[in-house]
DNA sequence: GTGACATATGTCATTATTGACATATAATTC
DNA sequence: GAATTATATGTCAATAATGACATATGTCAC
């Protein structure tokens, strides 16, 4: 996944690994994590597999920068990667409703502790989706490329798939809460 | 994480790696999936660690079983695991966003195709968890032991998180469905 | 000047997960 | 009787992901 998610950032113009990591910090690392010791070992197969090229630039003034260039094969790749539409279920991780399910045995202390936790973090998520939000509508009157105005529109469409999953998460949270409270 | 899903079963009552992948998926495999492979290789793993313990009953007219039970070490490492609560966000992982994300170079009917398929996915997930909320409505009223009644309070709440999150998933769909035709 | 922080790139051992391959019996259906 | 499905348990190679360890420079504040 994340090979495929770098060709896609190098499919806009040439970066770093370092760059990478930033760019997805910001943006898909919301729905796809990755560590820099991932994204780092990822390019460099991918440099082998031909789907990149690097060129190395020594710091001047500056550490040492190694820039990768998506290549033709590259494009082609995500091209055919897009074209081929999602057609299952894809599975879902979510540790603390695994936490939930065996929480019998726990004290209603415990559990409501680790909710009103969990929806604090969740606020957090809501809030900072809200600001990003504000930030792209900004930007979108002002883009540097009129290309970016169409994908512009599927960027927000992830950062609204964030609220609303962040809203129905702190909804539940306080059902949830509320139920704990009353047993 | 898959280790402590099996202790949490195998805490109620000992257990087959084939009972377990059955429990598995018909409860918290929603929110967390295991193959079998891994199910079964991972009991041996805790059976080394002893957390569990295993007794082999060659069949009678039926294929060879081997039950897992509980030991009290897995017992202790269970309770430790649910008293030491999450205090961070967990990471989500969703491919159809990522490839949203980098959706401007597609043609609208390519994603809409993606998107409508994926809400006829969510819808049965939708209706799959309303009707396993109906079943265990039932199963409360007349359940075994007086002690699970606390444990199905669990049991639903994470069922209602799967309910919301498909129904938030959905609304979005529908938005985003909107969205990319009128472009 | 020194300590902290941002920039920048890597390695590596371990763990987790995937998904195909393999095997055998019993019951049921056609 | 042949095929299919459910029961039941495993192996294994490959990939993905984690998170610690390692290193070096530039900048800025104190």
């Amino acid at each position: 996944m994340i090979q495929y998610i770098l060709l896609g950032f190098l499919n806009y113009q040439p970066m770093t690994g370092y760059d990478l990591k930033r760019a997805l910090d910001h943006s898909t690392g919301h729905f796809w994590h990755a560590y820099h010791s991932q994204i780092y070992t990822t390019l460099r197969q991918m440099e082998k597999d031909g789907l990149v090229t690097s060129q190395f630039v020594m710091g001047e003034g500056q550490p040492d920068r190694r820039t990768y260039t998506i290549t033709e094969q590259g494009r082609e790749m995500l091209s055919v990667w897009l074209s081929r539409p999602l057609t299952e279920a894809v599975s879902v991780k979510e540790e603390l409703l695994v936490r939930l399910f065996f929480s019998g045995q726990r004290s209603n202390e415990s559990i409501l502790a680790e909710l009103t936790v969990q929806r604090e973090i969740h606020q957090q998520k809501l809030a900072e989706y809200r600001k990003m939000q504000q930030e792209m509508e900004e930007q979108a009157k002002c883009l540097p490329l009129p290309s970016l105005q169409r994908d512009s529109v599927f960027w927000m469409a992830t950062l609204k798939m964030g609220m609303r999953y962040e809203q129905a998460y702190l909804d539940w949270l306080s059902e949830t809460i509320q139920t704990v409270q009353s047993l």
